[in-house]
DNA sequence: TTCTTAATTAGTAAATATTCCTATTTATCG
DNA sequence: CGATAAATAGGAATATTTACTAATTAAGAA
């Protein structure tokens, strides 16, 4: 899921235009918690992404994680995803996509969706505000998950729901 | 956003019967927790679905009501959603339903959307699994945050969107 | 009905996750 | 270079969720 370094100097390119137009401060942890998230498509969560940025900066804080991260789902350079019930997850890529959630490990994978982006809006929702952005989720059993594997029983069975399970 | 005594009787009924399927115990934790759901359509949180099952049963601890919810999810009893950020909610209305969520108050409304419901699976989506279910979330600010209010500093400016305000 | 038993719960402790507080550092601009 | 408002580190404080265990209880058998 690595993004290629063209791509991502792209996205780190606009990245600092944002930052500047938004007339807030381009610091060093702000550049690399960009590129912690830009480097890959795999949805990284805060646990992850301050993981990878203290290899470069040995002294961020989480809370500067936690407190950039929000910055940047304010300025709309990341989004945010909830893979339902698990940790809170960014994703850089702000183009038009959804997600397809497994249930069973929790992988969170991207999908475009072209005849969904161009659906009009139905008269319901519009009736209840003004909608800014859609978003589509599909939950069910990702490829790995599926079918072969009828093993596994610990590790993989993470859940993922929002719920626990219900002791036995 | 309540429901009718019809409507929660007969939820209420096929409720019952679920969990004589499943081979479970009919406990009045049970029952009251369901109850409680089903009242109303506005997607209560843990806390406020525990605070009102105190005053029907006093005893009932925080864990019973995460362990039933969990339960109810497991068994399509109940839906989880994810209003971004904020409290995990549950909605017993299982009918194929989409959500509004405003990213200023948090509010989470309902709407059908009959279009998206019969819309292919596209063929992006289905190479990743086999998609069990599908729901749509649309973001924005509700009617009630949209336009006029334009005071309402502290009270109704929770964040919603996953993040917290990133301190001046 | 009473008895038996495995499931369920209450209550509390513990683990996670997130946010707050404040002294110190630093990017930006003149 | 300064000045200064913004940003950060570090740790404390909250909030949320889960785990543990003794006691209770629903459901089925007798």
């Amino acid at each position: 899921m690595k993004r290629t370094p063209g791509e991502i100097s792209k996205m780190t390119e606009r990245f600092e235009g944002a930052i500047r137009r938004a007339g807030i401060k381009l610091t060093p942890q702000r550049i690399a918690i960009y590129r912690e998230v830009a480097r890959t498509a795999d949805h990284p969560d805060i646990e992850t992404v301050f993981r990878n940025v203290r290899r470069k900066l040995p002294s961020v804080s989480l809370d500067t994680v936690y407190r950039t991260l929000g910055l940047f789902a304010d300025l709309g350079l990341v989004m945010t995803v909830r893979p339902l019930g698990y940790r809170l997850r960014f994703d850089a890529n702000t183009s038009p996509h959804h997600h397809f959630v497994c249930t069973r490990c929790g992988a969170t994978l991207d999908f475009e969706y072209r005849e969904f982006d161009t659906l009009r809006i139905p008269a319901a929702a519009s009736a209840l505000g003004r909608v800014e952005s859609r978003h589509v989720e599909f939950r069910g059993l990702c490829a790995s998950c599926a079918p072969g594997p009828a093993r596994s029983k610990g590790k993989s069975a993470k859940r993922t729901n929002g719920t626990r399970s219900h002791r036995p």
